[in-house]
RNA sequence: GCCCGGGUGGCGGAAUUGGCAGACGCACGGGACUCAAAAUCCCGCGAUCGCAAGGUCAUGUGGGUUCAACUCCCACCCCGGGCACCA
């Protein structure tokens, strides 16, 4: 008897499969259009680990079948090869990021090719080739020419370790995310994209897609809305009010001061009015040099310093209120500047401080706790019934907030407003291995952008790929390249020697692979509309907040341009699926530094491509962390084997077992719908019930394992295909091997998805649960569909059942058809 | 602090959404085959009492709803992730 051997399988099927060309999308095919999408990798150095692999394959398996239930599929596959690990490596070892990411590439799709994954390799697509980033430089200079990139000085996040600006995206608790080392704050020239202009949109817009509901919601909490007030508080002796923005307009009435961030305007403005202006100057130097980090700590002492000499006035009560400066006061958002009152916490902390007058106007409803409250004892941030509030005295605060709002209005001392978290976003790298900012600057004529028929502004060569310690890209010391000739009057210009962020060519690489080599726009309309947008993209967590942000954001602006066909629609992706990550044996991330890598190329060698396939489809939950269990992957083999063993035989019935049918229909509607939730792990394990059942069937049949021929019992040739079809997505090589060794004409991977029969999926006989007072007692078989008299019959006709029951006489029968009857006594 | 997940055998996990808790796989124990081992196959495998039939207890903890709770409600504990002075 042969053995399955699938080193020897599973590299010929690779080479037939990649030949037919069978995994090819066609553009226009009359067949529908489903496009399914996966995160392109970043094609590191060290290659794939099996965490990686683990979506490939799932999307493979979503892939297969999508292709054998008679879509056109789109499966696509590219890099995302711009970034800094390529370039510190460049820096260390001296070899051109270009040839460094041809490597790298070349090992990932060697790699993947291994894995039998069935993508349209035609459709490659580099991030960091010419022909590509031409088009990402281009949408740059649509952004600039629509308004939405403009250059502005600003305190950047300065890593002083990797000497990068950071995103705030990168920062993660005040450190940066790719070195851990502590953020420092600089003031710099950035480019910056106003995706504020469509915080609204991206927020509103997540009604229209079918995302995990964890994902919209860190999406919203990214955006962070809040409705409230712009509310005006005049300052003695000056003609413009100080503009605080509130949520809480309902405690106006207990606003006893009032809070600017350090950076406020008012402070420049008025500092000869400023009595104490020498330590207030001393106070926001100190403020904006403390990290972030520190700055958030909660735990820490709130500190602040009044502006004497200036008093502002509540405008609700018309009493003065001291002007403070406090670094909790955050410049960025709303107007940079807050009143203070007794319900929030820095407010009250800073008050009791300092000894500033306090008093409230939200009473809890808690009784004990409002004595406190109303003492000043105790902070109550949440809403309630308002007090000391004059004629809005006894209502509730969400009442409060319309009246207010509406008696200030009046007397134009308010406006409702709307607030974002969401901030432009920071899109200057001072590196070399990104795209450069196709920008030219001139004294005379400002900024200007490159014409697009001089597009792609390429990298050129640099001797030293280390940043600058002034912080400027290596670009900037090539003279050569940056002094240009102003293309309006003809002066001497400069080019921009910042480049983008790793974001800028992910934003759409998805458009690019519709039509990847078109070189008169990204991508040709018609075939945009035809393939857009996106059915089903699937990705990681971690770029829920970026990635996938901004990659919307520049779809909807490119919609916006009409550079995207106006059927499409504004959004790129219908459907968002996210996968978990594998962690080492034992829980504990993977990862090169602890050593707990495995190497999926490794595993393949050892077990073969298809029970890595299966075993990582079986591991757990897809959008559940799961750790790698080597022990485990045997268990995926044996039950390859045991397919192959199973079936290396002659097939030659005519009608399957009756036993065997119901469990193939079962088994085909099982996984079919298991498929399409992704709970891979349970598709996987009842293709093993079905298997094991199939294989005792033959040996309960007497067949001779002596001859080692065992006998094909029970399946019929008819049910054999649909079996190797609905195993195919996960263990392709097998199944095509199979489907050729038993003489089925054509490949495995180009067949129909098979129909269950309904009719099938019923049985005829059923075990019904006894149960006295819900507990099980008995279990009784019987045919299906009984009535409950019927049922009580047969249960209260059981012997056990007798001994429980006795004689009492039932309470009540509960009875779920063909399932349950629970007897109460 | 706030917002999401999650807690089930020795381990990874199942459980049609309120109806047999522990599918499937690993590990482990016993047996068959073998001169022997590996491989393969069969049996067992939550705890506990019992020779057994069978009983009792058990899904993080404590309460509740229900004929019936891993599943629903309330309170709490622990683990993972995201956000974090956002006015």
């Amino acid at each position: 008897m042969k053995r399955y051997n699938p080193q020897q399988i599973e590299k010929k099927w690779q080479e037939k499969w990649y030949k037919s060309g069978d995994f090819k999308a066609k553009n226009f095919s009359k067949k529908k259009k489903f496009y399914l999408l996966f995160e392109f990798p970043y094609p590191s150095g060290d290659g794939l680990h099996v965490g990686h692999c683990r979506p490939y394959i799932g999307l493979d398996v979503i892939a297969r079948k999508k292709r054998m239930q008679g879509y056109n599929l789109l499966f696509p596959i590219g890099w995302d090869a711009f970034g800094l690990p390529t370039e510190n490596y460049a820096i260390k070892k001296g070899i051109h990021p270009v040839l460094a990411t041809k490597k790298n590439t070349d090992n990932f799709r060697k790699q993947m090719k291994m894995l039998g994954l069935s993508l349209d390799w035609a459709r490659e697509v580099n991030t960091t080739d010419p022909k590509y980033y031409k088009w990402t430089q281009w949408i740059f200079i649509k952004l600039f020419e629509n308004g939405l990139a403009y250059k502005d000085k600003m305190l950047v996040n300065w890593c002083p370790k990797d000497k990068i600006v950071l995103a705030n995206e990168e920062v993660i608790s005040g450190k940066c995310e790719r070195c851990g080392a502590d953020v420092e704050k600089k003031e710099k020239e950035q480019w910056l994209i106003r995706i504020t202009n469509y915080a609204e949109r991206l927020l509103e817009d997540l009604n229209m897609v079918d995302y995990p509901e964890r994902v919209k919601i860190q999406q919203k909490d990214w955006i962070g809305k809040s409705e409230g007030a712009i509310v005006k508080f005049p300052v003695e002796g000056f003609e413009d009010p100080i503009e605080v923005f509130t949520t809480r307009i309902d405690t106006i009435f207990s606003g006893t001061y009032l809070i600017l961030s350090p950076g406020h305007k008012f402070i420049e403005r008025h500092k000869d009015k400023i009595e104490n202006l020498s330590q207030v100057l001393e106070y926001i130097k100190k403020a904006k040099n403390t990290p972030d980090i520190e700055r958030s700590n909660l735990e820490k002492d709130v500190t602040g310093i009044e502006l004497k000499g200036v008093l502002a006035r509540n405008p609700a009560t018309n009493e003065e209120m001291p002007i403070w400066v406090a670094d909790f006061v955050l410049e960025q958002y709303g107007t940079g500047a807050v009143f203070a009152d007794a319900h929030d916490k820095r407010d009250f902390k800073l008050a009791k401080k300092y000894g500033i007058p306090l008093r409230t106007s939200i009473i809890p409803k808690d009784e004990e706790f409002s004595h406190k409250v109303k003492n000043l004892e105790e902070c109550y941030e949440g809403e309630g019934v308002l007090h000391n509030s004059m004629q809005f005295d006894g209502l509730e605060s969400s009442e409060a907030k319309t009246k207010i709002i509406l008696w200030l209005k009046e007397k134009n001392l308010a406006n409702t407003k709307t607030s974002y978290k969401l901030r432009d976003w920071i899109f200057s790298r001072q590196h070399y291995w990104g795209e450069p900012i196709p920008m030219i600057f001139c004294q005379n004529c400002d900024w200007q952008t490159i014409s697009e028929k001089d597009l792609p502004v390429e990298l050129p060569n640099v001797k030293k790929y280390q940043p600058t310690d002034t912080g400027e890209s290596p670009l900037a010391s090539i003279e050569k390249w940056v002094n240009v000739k102003c293309k309006k009057c003809g002066g001497p210009a400069k080019r921009e020697t910042d480049t983008m962020p790793n974001w800028a060519g992910s934003n759409w690489y998805f458009l690019r692979y519709t039509d990847p080599k078109n070189n008169k726009a990204l991508a040709d309309n018609k075939i945009l509309k035809y393939w857009l947008p996106v059915d089903w993209y699937n990705g990681g967590m971690e770029h829920t907040t970026l990635h996938l942000l901004y990659s919307r954001f520049i779809f909807k602006f490119l919609y916006d341009i009409l550079a995207v066909p106006e059927s499409v629609g504004s959004e790129p992706y219908k459907k968002r699926t996210s996968h978990g990550v594998i962690l080492g044996e034992g829980g504990i991330k993977m990862s090169k530094s602890r050593g707990n890598v495995v190497n999926p190329d490794i595993v393949a060698k050892q077990y073969g491509s298809d029970t890595l396939r299966v075993y990582e489809m079986f591991i757990g939950p897809f959008e559940q962390q799961i750790p790698w269990d080597q022990k485990g992957v045997v268990g995926c083999r044996r039950f390859l084997e045991k397919v192959y063993n199973l079936t290396h035989n002659k097939i030659s019935k005519s009608e399957s077992d009756e036993s065997l049918k119901i469990l193939l229909n079962k088994t085909i509607k099982k996984v079919g719908e298991d498929i399409e939730l992704m709970k891979f792990n349970t598709a996987v394990s009842s293709l093993m019930e079905f298997v094991n059942e199939w294989s005792r069937l033959q040996i309960n049949r007497g067949s001779s394992k002596k001859s080692g021929q065992i006998s094909s019992v029970g399946l019929s040739k008819k049910d054999f295909k649909k079996f190797l079809v609905i195993l195919s997505p996960f263990a392709p090589h097998l199944a095509e091997e199979l489907w050729k060794v038993v003489g089925f004409a054509g490949f495995c991977s180009q067949q129909k998805w098979p129909k269950y029969n309904e009719k099938l999926l019923k049985e005829e006989k059923v075990f019904i649960i006894v149960q006295i007072n819900g507990k099980v007692r008995d279990k009784i078989q019987a045919s299906s569909g009984l009535t409950q008299g019927e049922a009580e019959n047969l249960a209260l006709d059981s012997k056990k059942i007798k001994e429980w029951v006795k004689e009492n006489k039932p309470k009540k029968i509960i009875f779920i058809q063909d399932k349950l009857i629970n007897i109460v006594i």
